[in-house]
DNA sequence: GGTTTGACCCGTT
DNA sequence: CAACGGGCCAAAC
């Protein structure tokens, strides 16, 4: 299918379940495009509001957060909202609280 | 219509 | 263990 990669990672993004969170890397595996992580956060960056998109759930691979800029710095507080938890480094245990997308 | 610029990931050296 | 480069799509000027 070619529709714009953009936006099936809107669509791979608002599966992301509450609770876990989702990697660059992933999102964009998952998006056909594997090789294509940079543009995945880019995506969600100019992605339109009223898709209501849990962008905060999308880390990097290091389980570390986006610039407190993206999310005016409340995206730490929203994650902990929804249950997960980090580590004593600021980031988050991926081991635990990474979202298991597997195909049926 | 070419150039620039972005919330990154992985294999090698 | 750290550093480096290649790969990728879309929108704005």
């Amino acid at each position: 299918m070619k529709d714009g990669f953009f936006r099936t990672v809107y669509q791979v993004t608002a599966c992301i379940p509450v609770g876990k969170v989702a990697t660059y890397g992933q999102i964009a595996f998952l998006a056909g495009r594997p090789k294509a992580a940079r543009f995945v956060g880019l995506a969600l960056a100019v992605a339109p509001r009223e898709l209501e998109l849990p962008a905060h759930r999308v880390i990097n691979r290091r389980g570390e957060l986006a610039p407190p800029e993206i999310f005016d710095g409340r995206q730490r507080q929203l994650l902990e909202n929804e249950g997960v938890g980090f580590l004593s480094d600021g980031r988050i245990n991926l081991k635990e609280y990474l979202w298991d997308s597997q195909f049926p």
